[in-house]
DNA sequence: CGAATAGTTGACTAACGTCAATACTAGTGG
DNA sequence: CCACTAGTATTGACGTTAGTCAACTATTCG
């Protein structure tokens, strides 16, 4: 769940020219491993997600990021960082000052709760992801995550009906679901036929969530959304823009 | 890094009677997922494990928790377990009522500082397992998985020299690696062929870790140990049991 | 000592990876 | 507006890793 409390830090830090609102382009590194980044980042608009790389080896993504979300909230508690961020899509973020951003959680309980909510609700996600890599079958792994993104957007208002803006490519996916390319690729086509998903252009749509979430093998209350039902009413309206 | 202030905690809670030494038998679940459990657990003595279990399907093992480790501190900001724990071999548990160990560590920010910092070890350990999984092929997720847990043990005293308790099945680390155990059967073979590891009853030794550590592809900073090196003067004698 | 759990082995299968070529699409500059 | 280009998606043939099934042995624990 997005929280406004979170949000609306990073708004006021803006309004007093604390935050920093910067634009990545598509595909590159936002965060690097080992850095002590002077700023805690959040993502504004587009997606990016954390990952760490073996050495000349291939890469596994842990975390996406969507609008809302905190990139590297605990590093204030750690000191360095032991991933890295790149941006999958155009991406905006906002950064506020670490020691701006602690002195507000210090002083604000609410707002420290629903950062550490944030944290666990990402290790959460990290432990069904890891699940589905070491457990499921590739048609399962892709179901998931495409379901758990969707839910995510539509917590936060980003879809319309059961169709919802999907920034991501087959490789990046291949690279979240511990996968090559080309077997996502084929396994996507399965859903496909069975019509389970629609892809068209930069768009995903789910005709029928229930069903993936069965075929995924996958009971979303981690996610802490509440009920997951038919498309109805829509949540809020997506968060007024930094 | 076992936290000293933790272990502190409860060592005093169990002082004035608060907290609870529990045996666990072997290959029994401790939490259950859903449960709001009213205590927070560390184990004492023995291994125990977090995991998630599909629907009628196989297991994942998420973290390996050793003496000393909290196997629940996140619950408290979350108010439902979204994981299962189960003890891997027979386990002593000290329970300290939740309120306790809220109220403790309001009281003392130091306190909850080192909880922070092991719920985001914990984190990174999940991360580096993932990426394990998703990118490694098996003998080197094998050799990941005992080089830390190996590291872990020997950061608190466990260890004498090379050799170390291990506490495991070969049909556990298939669930924590993402394997049959067949399979796992194996490639430790393969290992201890190559000399990597040597297995005796309860016990495994590493000869040469840095040797191990390569086949990993694994650097372990992100446990926070401080430099791994040959097996030279030990750290700290193991803390006195509850 | 005997039952249950854990480890080991072999033959066979299936899922996924690799390599390499070909289409498609979107963004770019003329 | 069109052609160019780079990234992305798709397809096919084939190789390899890891899974499955099933038996057998070794160990642990009561």
């Amino acid at each position: 769940m997005l929280s406004k409390l979170i949000y609306q830090a990073f708004f006021e830090g803006s309004a007093r020219g604390s935050a920093q609102e910067v634009g990545a382009g598509q595909r590159h590194d936002i965060l690097r491993k080992g850095e002590r980044s002077p700023y805690v980042t959040m993502v504004i608009d587009g997606w990016a997600a954390s990952y760490t790389q073996l050495s000349h080896g291939p890469r596994q993504l842990h975390t996406i990021f969507l609008p809302g979300d905190l990139c590297d909230s605990g590093v204030s508690h750690t000191g360095v960082l032991d991933y890295s961020v790149m941006a999958l899509s155009r991406v905006r973020l906002a950064c506020l000052p670490r020691e701006l951003f602690d002195g507000l959680t210090e002083g604000h309980p609410a707002l420290a709760r629903a950062v550490w909510r944030q944290e666990l609700l990402q290790a959460a996600m990290l432990r069904q992801l890891t699940t589905a890599i070491g457990t499921k079958p590739a048609h399962e792994r892709l179901a998931h995550v495409l379901a758990e993104i969707f839910l995510r957007m539509q917590a936060r208002g980003y879809t319309e009906n059961d169709s919802c803006p999907f920034l991501i490519t087959q490789s990046d996916l291949a690279e979240l679901v511990g996968l090559t390319p080309v077997h996502v690729n084929r396994m996507l086509q399965l859903l496909r036929r069975d019509g389970l998903i629609v892809q068209g252009g930069r768009t995903l749509r789910i005709p029928d969530m229930q069903r993936l979430l069965q075929v995924a093998r996958l009971d979303p209350a981690y996610l802490g959304l509440g009920k997951v039902s038919a498309p109805e009413e829509e949540p809020d309206p997506r968060p007024m823009a930094l």
